[in-house]
DNA sequence: TGGCGGGTAGGAGATATCTCACAGAGGAGG
DNA sequence: CCTCCTCTGTGAGATATCTCCTACCCGCCA
């Protein structure tokens, strides 16, 4: 049914969502973006429902000012744009695609149509949106236990496309909860204990010794 | 229509619950709770669903050890139960009033008879998730900016009952990922800089040199 | 070409916070 | 009464992290 432009079959996250029958699939879309592509545009309004299967991406804020702080990254199997159609966000926020994603959209006319008036549709958006809630919660209780370098660490092999991490280190301090200074002098750590390395635009990570000091001294 | 025992009306937090239709109301509860009374008890199947109406709480965690951790304050229009009901957690987590509490308790027949086949209620629900994921995460995202003394002086005005403070100073340090060392230190600062006394069994605040505390320096 | 502005990099010196170690107070049980 | 245990409080000495400051590179634009 659905096809990837890797190949694979992709509805391995759509397990999830037992609502997605065989017709209300066949009025989705596949749609697909390539690396810092908006899968959502801030502001506007958002189409519809989306469900991602393939890649990564991030949420972006954007101030008053001007200035753009990183929120939140997103996994397959995570819904885009279920906080604004559920009324718990007015504005949506912007999402720009991390590597190539991939991505089943549910149109807002299926959902008017076939879907708002199923009380088991609503169910599952709320239990979807509570888990999301408590994995957050754990997860964030942890970030404020665990040193920094460590969250760094995890974070750089998140968001790193071929092995290579080229974020703004402003953002990503800014998103971490620390000083620039600070990320720039952890990074040096890094590069000291050989678990990364610099090259223009960005650093290679060596994504192996990176995940044994994740799970040496760890937690 | 709802009388609290400190004699005013309580329904104001009810008005962002509209499922709550007159019929529904009258075959609603209100509960009230004394201090430190369990709202809820870990593992046991939670009842009903329960809006409070007055009062906090604290959400507990008990661990496989038989650890307490705190997990989060409950404030006067939060749910208790939804989590739960909706399929998102498997065993309830244990609720403790702080002080006088009290609750509207809808019970799990209502619930199944007239609400659950209404999309509007579980689309309230949702939305009322999301919002609280929303609100959460604002929160502990400030929480990895601001110094510790901020956010322990916030904690210490919002739990506690008649001006005193007398919690478990191990648990609030655990709660606040901080080290039961650097509390006790940031208390001492308090006592020193006035905003707090010491008395038996806790700590009688200046709640206004609190909060102007907390305005001054801030952010 | 020259000058911004933003991002990167790092030095020096404060603070915030942690770990380990110790001591006293009060409750529970033998 | 003694002992064990938990909570409270504190000292001393490490680390983690912050703030301020300087320098350099680079793309953009007048």
């Amino acid at each position: 049914m659905l096809q990837s432009p890797w190949g694979a079959r992709t509805d391995a996250p759509l397990a999830a969502f037992p609502f997605l029958t065989d017709a209300v699939l066949r009025q989705c879309v596949c749609r697909t973006f390539g690396d810092r592509e908006p899968l959502v545009t801030a502001g506007a309004p958002v189409p519809d429902l989306m469900i991602v299967l393939r890649g990564r991406a991030r949420i972006m804020a954007t101030a008053a000012n001007g200035k753009a702080a990183l929120l939140q990254f997103v996994q397959p199997g995570d819904l885009l744009g279920e906080l604004t159609l559920v009324g718990a966000e007015d504005a949506a926020k912007a999402v720009l695609a991390i590597g190539p994603v991939a991505c089943l959209a549910i149109p807002q006319s299926v959902i008017e149509a076939q879907l708002a008036t199923a009380p088991a549709f609503w169910q599952l958006l709320a239990q979807h949106i509570g888990v999301k809630l408590l994995r957050r919660m754990t997860h964030m209780a942890s970030a404020q236990t665990q040193a920094f370098k460590y969250r760094l660490a995890e974070l750089m092999l998140t968001v790193a496309v071929a092995g290579v991490y080229q974020e703004n280190n402003v953002q990503i301090a800014d998103y971490l909860g620390v000083s620039y200074r600070h990320l720039m002098y952890t990074l040096r750590q890094f590069r000291e204990a050989g678990l990364i390395a610099k090259q223009p635009g960005g650093y290679r990570l060596d994504a192996p010794a990176m995940r044994a000091f994740l799970t040496a001294g760890d937690r």
